[in-house]
DNA sequence: AAGTTTTCTTTACGCGCGTCAAAATAATAT
DNA sequence: ATATTATTTTGACGCGCGTAAAGAAAACTT
C-alpha cells in the first residue's frame, strides 16, 4: 500500500479512506487513485483490512442443508443480494444437522461477520446457541421462525398459502387429508398443520392428519415408504392428499406409482396429491405436482435488506419484525 | 495470546508453535496448553493468523452449480475431507456461469488459499484463468477434466460406466439410442457420446444419436420438451433411450408419462429409458430410473487426498495425475 | 555426572493496514 | 483578496500474531 500510495501520487492514509469508502474522499482523488489502479492492479490484503477493523463486511448465510434444492436456490438469492449491496457472503450449510447450526455459527465468530443470514431448523436448532451469537452479531432469520430471537425473521405466511391450496382442493373435488411427519423438524409444518385444521373448519368439513415416523432429511423415501403403506392399506379417508412438503409429495407420487394407483385431477384418476414449496423437481414429477409457490426471491431480498438497514443505521431493531410473503398457487396435474 | 501465555504459564512464541502444529512441541507443554484453554476459551484471531502466512489453511472448493444436488452432494464430501484433515473448506458456487467461476477463482486469490479443489465447467471454463490461477495456487480438478491443466485430474470412468449400461440394455432388450444436449457444457457428456459409439459397436449394433438444442442448466426442461417432441414425433428408431445424465432422463420420463408412453422393462411398456449419474432424485421418479453411480465418496475422497499430498510434500506434482472411478449399475424400473 | 540433544524462554522485528493528531493544502464562501 | 471550511499529508502508534536468534532449561545419552 505504501508503494502504491507512491505510484499512485496519494497518501497512505488517504487511500486506506478510499478503500474503506470511495465516496468518503474528493472526487478529484478519487479519479487520481482508480486511475492508478487500472496501472498497477493492487488490492489490500484481506486479511490485514479485517485485522483492524472490528467487524468486516462479511456476512454469514447458513441454511440447514445444500442438498436440498429448496436451499439452494434461496441460499443463492440471498448470496445475490450481498454482493449487490458490496458484502461478502460466507455460504454454510449445516448439513442437515442442528449441531452444525452451531458449529457454524461458532466458526462464523472467528470471521467477525458484520451480520448474518440464518435460515435455522427451528424447533430442534439450540436456542441458546442461537441466542448467544445474536448477542454479538445481529441476525435476521429467513424461512423458519424461532420465536423471539435474533432481529426479525422473514418467511411465508403459512395460513394464507394453506388456505389457499386446501380450499382450491375443496372446491375442485373431495377435502384433502393432511399427510406429515409426526414430529417435523421445521416449523413451518406445524404452522401447516394449524392452518389446515383451521381452514377446513372454516369451508365446514373434516380435518384428518396422517402423520407418520421417520427421522432427518430423508423426506422422499419417508413420504414413499410410509406413505405408501397408508395408501396400501387405504387408510386415507378422502380421495384427496394434502402433503406438508413437496418433498413427501414427491415420494408419495412415486409410491402411487408403483402401486398402480392413478394420480391427477382427470377422470380415469383414482387420487389426488397437493404439495407445498413449489420444489425445483415438483414440475418434473409423474404427474406434475400441484403445490404452492414461495416467493423466494422477495423472502431472501427482504432479509438481507432488512440486515443491511440495521448494518447502515448501525444500531439494532427496536422491535423484532416478522415479515410474512404470500405464497402462490401452482396449479399442475396431480390435483 | 500475550495474557494467554502469561495464565498458562507458556511463552508466546511456544504458544504460536503449538498453534501452528500441536504435535511440535513437546507432551507436557501441550497439556499445560489445553488446560489452560478449558478455562480460558482463547482462540488466535484468525486474520492475524493468516497475514503473516504467506499460504492458509483454507481450501477453496468451486462447484460448478449447487442447485444441482448431484454436486451439493459431491461438494459435502469434499467439505467433510477437508475438515477431517484439518483445514478449512471455502465452498463456492459459479451457479452455472463459466465466468462467475473465473470471478471466484480471484477472489479466491485474496484468501490466500493453501489449495484449490475445482469442478470446472469444463469446456466452457476460461482455460487461460484456471491456468494462470493454477500456477499460483496447487489445483486440483475433480469430476469434470480440462485437458492438461491443474495437478490432478479424479473422475469417473465414462467408458466403462457406459459399456456397463450399454451392455446391459442390449443384453435385456432393444439396443439403446443416445440422447444428448447438441453441445454438451460438460466435457463428460462427450466422454459418453465416444464411449456408446464405441459400446454399441462392439456389441454389433448400429449406433444412434438424438442431439437437442437447450441452453443453460434446465436439463429436465430440455428432456421434457425437446425429448418429448421426438417422442411425439416417433423419431427413436429403437425403443431404449439411454440419456447423457440423469436429469435430462428425468425430463424426458416426464414427458413419457404426460404422453401416455410406458415406461419399464415389463410387459406393457413401450418404452426403456436409462439414465447416467445416479441422481439424489432418479429413485423417485415414475418409475424410478436406471441408471449408473458414480462413487461420489470415493471422487472426493481421492481428489481431497490428492490434494492434501501436495500440500504436506510442499512441492507440485511432477506429472499429472488422472484417476479414474468405476462406476456400478443402478437396476430400477425404467429400463 | 558430564556431555549432548531437544525444547523452551527472552527479546525483538515485521506483516499490511486502521486510525489518530497536527500541520499543510485545496476548495468554497464572503 | 481574505476568512472559513473541507480535505489531504505527515508522522506515528498499534492490532495480534509469525518468526528468527541467542541463551536457558529440561530431557536424554553413555
Amino acid at each position: 500500500m505504501e508503494e502504491f500510495a507512491a505510484v499512485s501520487g496519494i497518501s497512505r492514509p488517504t487511500l486506506s479512506k478510499y478503500f474503506n469508502d470511495p465516496e468518503s474522499v474528493r472526487q478529484s482523488t478519487r479519479d487520481k487513485v482508480e486511475l492508478a489502479l487500472k496501472q498497477y492492479d493492487y488490492r489490500p490484503n484481506v486479511f490485514a483490512v479485517n485485522q483492524n477493523r472490528r467487524t468486516t463486511r462479511n456476512i454469514g448465510v447458513v441454511l440447514p442443508n445444500l442438498s436440498d434444492p429448496f436451499f439452494s436456490e434461496i441460499g443463492r438469492e440471498v448470496e445475490l443480494a450481498c454482493l449487490t449491496a458490496g458484502y461478502s457472503p460466507i455460504l454454510m450449510s449445516s448439513h442437515g444437522s442442528p449441531e452444525q447450526e452451531s458449529r457454524n455459527l461458532e466458526a462464523l465468530r472467528s470471521l467477525k461477520p458484520a451480520g448474518v443470514l440464518l435460515a435455522p431448523f427451528g424447533r430442534v436448532s439450540d436456542r441458546r446457541d442461537i441466542e448467544r451469537f445474536s448477542k454479538d452479531v445481529p441476525v435476521v432469520l429467513f424461512d423458519a421462525n424461532v420465536e423471539g430471537l435474533c432481529e426479525a425473521f422473514v418467511g411465508t405466511d403459512n395460513f394464507q398459502t394453506v388456505d389457499l391450496i386446501v380450499e382450491y382442493l375443496c372446491r375442485s373435488g373431495q377435502p384433502p387429508c393432511l399427510f406429515e411427519m409426526k414430529s417435523p423438524l421445521n416449523p413451518n409444518a406445524n404452522k401447516r398443520r394449524q392452518a389446515y385444521l383451521e381452514s377446513m373448519g372454516q369451508h365446514g368439513f373434516e380435518a384428518h392428519i396422517y402423520q407418520v415416523d421417520g427421522e432427518g432429511w430423508g423426506f422422499e423415501e419417508i413420504g414413499r415408504s410410509e406413505g405408501g403403506r397408508l395408501l396400501y392399506e387405504g387408510r386415507f379417508k378422502t380421495d384427496t392428499i394434502l402433503c406438508s412438503n413437496d418433498r413427501l409429495a414427491i415420494g408419495m407420487l412415486s409410491a402411487a406409482y408403483n402401486l398402480g394407483i392413478r394420480v391427477g385431477h382427470d377422470d380415469g384418476a383414482a387420487l389426488r396429491i397437493a404439495g407445498h414449496d413449489d420444489h425445483p423437481f415438483s414440475r418434473f414429477t409423474s404427474p406434475s405436482l400441484t403445490t404452492i409457490a414461495q416467493d423466494y426471491a422477495a423472502i431472501a431480498n427482504r432479509a438481507a435488506s432488512t440486515l443491511f438497514n440495521i448494518l447502515d443505521t448501525g444500531e439494532r431493531l427496536k422491535t423484532r419484525e416478522e415479515t410474512l410473503f404470500e405464497g402462490s398457487l401452482v396449479m399442475r396435474n396431480s390435483a
